[in-house]
Formats: structure tokens, C-alpha cells, sequence
DNA sequence: TATTTTACCGCAATCGTTTGCATAGTTTTT
DNA sequence: AAAAACTATGCAAACGATTGCGGTAAAATA
């Protein structure tokens, strides 16, 4: 049983008064006497009126809409992202459609395309591993939409960003794991197109030479899943010695490795030690417990939800773009506690 | 540097015909002759023409978004169920929007609200916890528009949904135990105005039952989070003894109850066996790995996400609703398995 | 040749809301 | 008392796409 909505037009007709008035009443208009706005008011309460945001979104060639484009919503660290972008849009009025990219670069393209139709009020992104050229993001700059990177910025593009202090969180995991003795220390890199593996990989680099060790090209590869983790342990095994350390470009990453270390029979941290990088869930509950840095996803969430309205919000165009960096936090637990062991 | 978005009166004017033409011609209606089309798609393409969704929208009174109401989306449950229903939609030239209830009710209605002011075609939901009444989601139907349950239905409410067999998959789990040989078998069940712990508990019943062990009150409390499981253990610790054998209503739960029995120094399963439920990206890594049931929440949203969308461009109103069941799988892990002690 | 059919296309209204401008009535100012 | 200013409201045109209803010209038929 399909009931019409209710408009601002019914509200109109059962008052005798023009749609014009009932619009302007319903947003507390002080041109309209008190009077009217409160008859409306209660009108519209018992007509039980919902205002049509998508007329409203037409008109005003903008909807109280973000688009979010996101990798992959099942890691632990995105979905606790969307979960502070939501909270902040939800208070400010404000609904979040999101759009996965699966690391896919064309399914980008076409997530970037399909928020613009919708009109968007703004666009917060976390670029795909696999995205090399931007040009689909600058369509959105061509469109007047506000744009704000978070966690995976698109090197080169001025923007607003919000990311993670990669360079210097990297740099303290490193350090800490040559504070536990560790010399031979091998990083499984993220992809290097991405500012964000780009970055760890360079802490890392800065954390040996400042320690004085000398770096050594076999000992970085491009490992960032589960799996590739796992064969690059086997692969490390079988072509050269282990390393003392093992600094992964992730969580996940690094429980591949443990796998693989543990099947060697390779103690942990005795023999190898492990550390992450994102806080995961698991990385609390494994076994031995994983040292990584927490990279407080629902803050990051919601800073660039701020960020993204303020500049919603801000009539002048050509404001700089700021970066904002949310320092990230080691967190050290079993895999990289010599002293225990 | 805003360019104002390409419409269909541009094209018009490119090509000096009308937008009624243009519209017709870009869907391919055959009024249309071909050579027209033909241009009309050029221009499109060269002036690289968006359609305005929400334009659309208002005039079809529906847009091409479904509406996603979700208790919490860092649950990997959850974002599994989403990648789901987000692949069926973009496959299906759908866009999905996706709130948050944070386990509300009154968050949940007016998540409801929210949705229905959207115009979506469409709402699927998952109930939170807190939710008793229902009559939010009465609104729904009232609207015309479509709802599917996924995972927490309302009971009472006579619309499609796609669940889990909690109830066998509980029985299962509960079984098994029983086979591994416990006796005294605890239930950390779920709030039990969600048909999902409702049914859970009457499964575990269920299978109690069937082994011929009679159950005791004191055995079944409510507890489904970390720390209320952590808890639990310690107050079951203190006054009655500690049982052979806990079944969690979810992972979570279950490794609450871990750590607690850990602290204590009890061993698993060897003293206390444990089973969680939902098979969380923890339960294979924890330690010991935890038996749990795989829910399949990638499939259920995919499934959730067909049903609605059927339901969509079905004409017909009053087809009966229809009931999916997803059945779960046991995966028996080390919490479980005496066989190995 | 007159008439009907067919193929293509345009007019104009519509979806629900917003907003610049006009207008009617009232009050204040000169 | 006339002019000016203000108050409260209405008119009508947008926003961009869709669609029922017609209309025109060419082709087919009588």
C-alpha cells in the first residue's frame, strides 16, 4: 500500500499559502511572521513531511552527499575510517555513499564518475594500489568538487590531505627493531607508486643508515599480501639467510611471514623478529601478539571529513592545500620483545 | 576552475535538435532515427556528458541507489556483507549508500528517514541490537519502497530477508562439543530480541537436549562482547565452577572468554573448550585458532542484494516474501579439538 | 492525385524545492 | 495627508531529465 509523500505542497494547500512560504517557514525564514512558520511547523509534523533531497539536491546543483572511494572495505583499518566519516557526517547532516575501488584503477575511474553524477557535495578518496595516472581525479578539481585524500594521497596532486606520518612511524619501528638487536633487517614493501609504501620504505632506509648500517638491495621487495609474504619468507629461506627482522609494509603482510616462519620452525622473536604496520584487529590477538603501529583509522576518518566540509563550506576558491599528518603510534608487543625471549 | 557540467540541453544545442530528442536518442529508443544517435552519442562522448543522477531522480521518483542500514561496519562480518552488496549493485549500474545504526534504534530510524528523503530504491538492513519496536521500518513499506533483511530480521515483520540457519548452525556447533566430550556447556548467548540470538540459544538448546544433558539456567547468560565474555569467565570462575566447554555467540565474544581463561591459567581446550561463531579474520589466526562457523557474509550480501533488486523491478506487488537461508559451516580449529591434547 | 501510414522529432508539462522579484497591506516618516 | 519604508507573502522561473501527445514531412497505398 503505496502512500504519496507528502510535499511542501500538501503543507501549502491545507494552509491556504503558497509552496514559497511553506519552503521558506520550514527553514525558519525570519521574513515569514512567527505565526505561519509555526502553523507550517505543525503541519508538517502531523503530515509527517519529509523534505525530497534529491529535488532539493537538484536545485541547488548539490547534494548533502559525500562520496567516499575506498580500496577494500573489509580491512579493518578502512572500515574504521568510513566509520569516523561517517559519525562526523551524520552529525553535520550529511549522508556518505561509498564506492569501492578494489585496487582497481578503472573501477576508480568509474566510482569518481558515478559520485560526480550524483552531485556530491565532495569526494574523499584513498587512491587503489594499482592507480598510476590521476586524471580521473582532476575531472573532480574540473567540476568544482572538493576533494580530500586521506591515508593514500595521489603523489603530485596539490590537495588536501590527511595521511599518516608513514616516513617517521616507519622510522621508529625500524629503530626499535635495532634497539632489540636486530642488524639484518628486511622490509616487505608496499607498492612503490603509492606515496604511503614509498614513504615507509624511506623510514626505513633512514632509520638503518642512521644507525649505521649499511642497506643491502636483497633485502627490500614488494611483498604486500598475505600469500606474497609467505613465499618471500620461503624464497628469503631457500636464496639467502634469514634476516634478524623482518618490518612488513602491513598487518597481514606480517602474519604471512609468521606463517611461513613458523612452518621453518624460525622462532619468534628469537631467531626473527616481526613487526607490522596498521594495528589491525588480529594484530592484538595473534600468536606471538604483533608489534605495529596504530594508525587511529576512525581519527583519520574523521579529520578528513572536516577537513572535506570545511572546504565544502568555504565560499573562496584557491585556498593552499593542507596537509594534515596523524601521527601513528608503535605499539610494541611479542614479536619484537628480545627481552622476554 | 569550475566548468559547468555538460547537460542534454547542450548537446541540443550542438546539434540544434531538442532535449527531448537527445534524451531519447541516448537511450536508444528506436523513435529515434539511427543517424541521429549516432550524433548524438558523438557529442556526448566529445563533450564528455554526465547524466545528472538526481535529475533523474526526481523525476522517476527513484534513484538508482540502495540504501544500507548496518549495526556497525568495523565488524569484518559486516564489511564482508557490504563488499557483497556493493559488487551486485555496481555490477547492476546501482549505487549504494550505507549508514550506520551503532547498534541505536533511534539512530536506526533515522537512518531510515534519511533514506527514504533519498528517493532509494531500495533499503536493506540488518537490525541493531537495541531495536524492539519496528514501526520505523513500517515506514518503509508504507513508501512503497522495497526492504530485504539481511542477517537480523525483525521478527514479526513479514518481509524478505536472507538469514543464517543459526538455529542448525548453533546445533552444530553445540554437537560437536559434545563429541569432543564436554558435558557442561556453557552458552554466552546473544540479546534475545534478535531472532539471531534467539535462535542461536535454541539451537545450543536444541542439541543439549538431543545428547540427552539436561540444561541448567545458570549456564546460559547474555554476553556478546569481549569484555562482557572476559567477565563472565571471572564470575564463573568465582561461583560455580568453571564449565568443559563455552559456546560464544560470536568470535569476539569467544576470545573475550580466552583471555580470561588464559589469565587464569585454564587450559584450552584441554580444560575449557571454546567455539565462537561468525568466523572472523581472528578466529584463524588466533591462538589457539578458534573453532568457529563461517557465515558466508560475502554471500549473504550478494544474495540480500539480488532479492532487493528483484523486489525492485518487479511490477507485481503482494508476491509472498521470500526466505533465504544461508547455511554455515562449521570449521572445527584448535579450540575444540581434544584430539590433539 | 488524394489519402493513409510511417518515421522522426518537438512542445510543454512534470518531478519537489528554492529564490529573485513583485505586490499588497501596514506602519512610519516627513 | 502624502510619501517612504517595512512586513509578509505570492508568482514564476529555474534545476536537468523524462515522456505523453502531437505535428510534419516523406513514403506507401488506394
Amino acid at each position: 500500500m503505496k502512500t504519496a509523500p507528502v510535499t511542501i505542497k500538501d503543507i501549502a494547500r491545507q494552509l491556504k499559502i503558497s509552496p514559497s512560504t511553506v519552503s521558506r517557514a520550514l527553514k525558519n525564514n525570519p521574513e515569514i511572521s512567527l505565526e505561519t512558520r509555526q502553523h507550517v511547523a505543525e503541519v508538517a509534523a502531523r503530515l509527517d513531511y519529509r523534505p525530497n533531497i534529491v529535488a532539493r539536491g537538484l536545485k541547488q546543483r548539490q547534494s548533502a552527499t559525500i562520496g567516499v572511494i575506498i580500496p577494500e572495505i573489509v580491512h579493518y583499518f578502512f572500515s574504521q575510517v568510513i566509520s569516523g566519516i561517517e559519525e562526523v557526517a551524520y552529525n553535520e547532516g550529511y549522508t556518505v555513499m561509498i564506492c569501492q575501488s578494489n585496487e582497481k584503477s578503472d573501477r576508480e575511474a568509474n566510482n569518481v564518475r558515478t559520485l560526480l553524477a550524483h552531485q556530491v557535495a565532495g569526494i574523499l578518496v584513498s587512491v587503489s594500489k594499482e592507480t598510476a595516472g590521476f586524471s580521473h581525479l582532476e575531472e573532480v578539481d574540473k567540476n568544482g568538487v572538493p576533494l580530500v585524500f586521506f591515508d593514500r594521497a595521489a603523489p603530485g596532486m596539490a590537495k588536501d590531505q590527511v595521511i599518516n606520518d608513514n616516513r617517521e612511524s616507519a622510522c621508529r619501528v625500524t629503530r626499535h627493531l635495532i634497539q632489540q638487536g636486530c642488524s639484518r633487517i628486511v622490509h616487505f614493501a608496499g607498492p612503490q607508486n603509492l606515496s604511503i609504501g614509498k614513504e615507509r620504505k624511506e623510514g626505513y632506509l633512514h632509520a638503518l643508515s642512521e644507525a649505521g648500517i649499511a642497506f643491502r638491495e636483497e633485502w627490500c621487495t614488494v611483498a604486500d599480501t598475505f600469500d606474497k609474504a609467505y613465499q618471500e619468507v620461503m624464497r628469503l629461506h631457500q636464496v639467502l639467510n634469514l634476516p634478524d627482522a623482518i618490518f612488513c609494509n602491513n598487518d597481514l603482510t606480517a602474519l604471512g611471514a609468521m606463517k611461513a616462519l613458523r612452518q621453518l620452525g624460525v622462532a619468534i622473536p628469537g631467531e626473527v623478529a616481526v613487526a607490522g604496520f596498521s594495528n589491525g584487529i588480529f594484530s592484538e590477538i595473534s600468536d606471538p601478539s604483533l608489534t605495529t603501529v596504530d594508525q587511529h583509522g576512525y581519527d583519520m576518518g574523521v579529520q578528513a571529513t572536516r577537513l572535506l566540509l570545511k572546504r565544502i563550506n568555504s565560499q573562496k576558491e584557491g585556498e593552499p592545500p593542507v596537509t594534515m599528518v596523524v601521527r601513528g603510534d608503535l605499539i610494541i608487543r611479542d614479536t619484537s620483545s628480545r627481552g622476554s625471549v
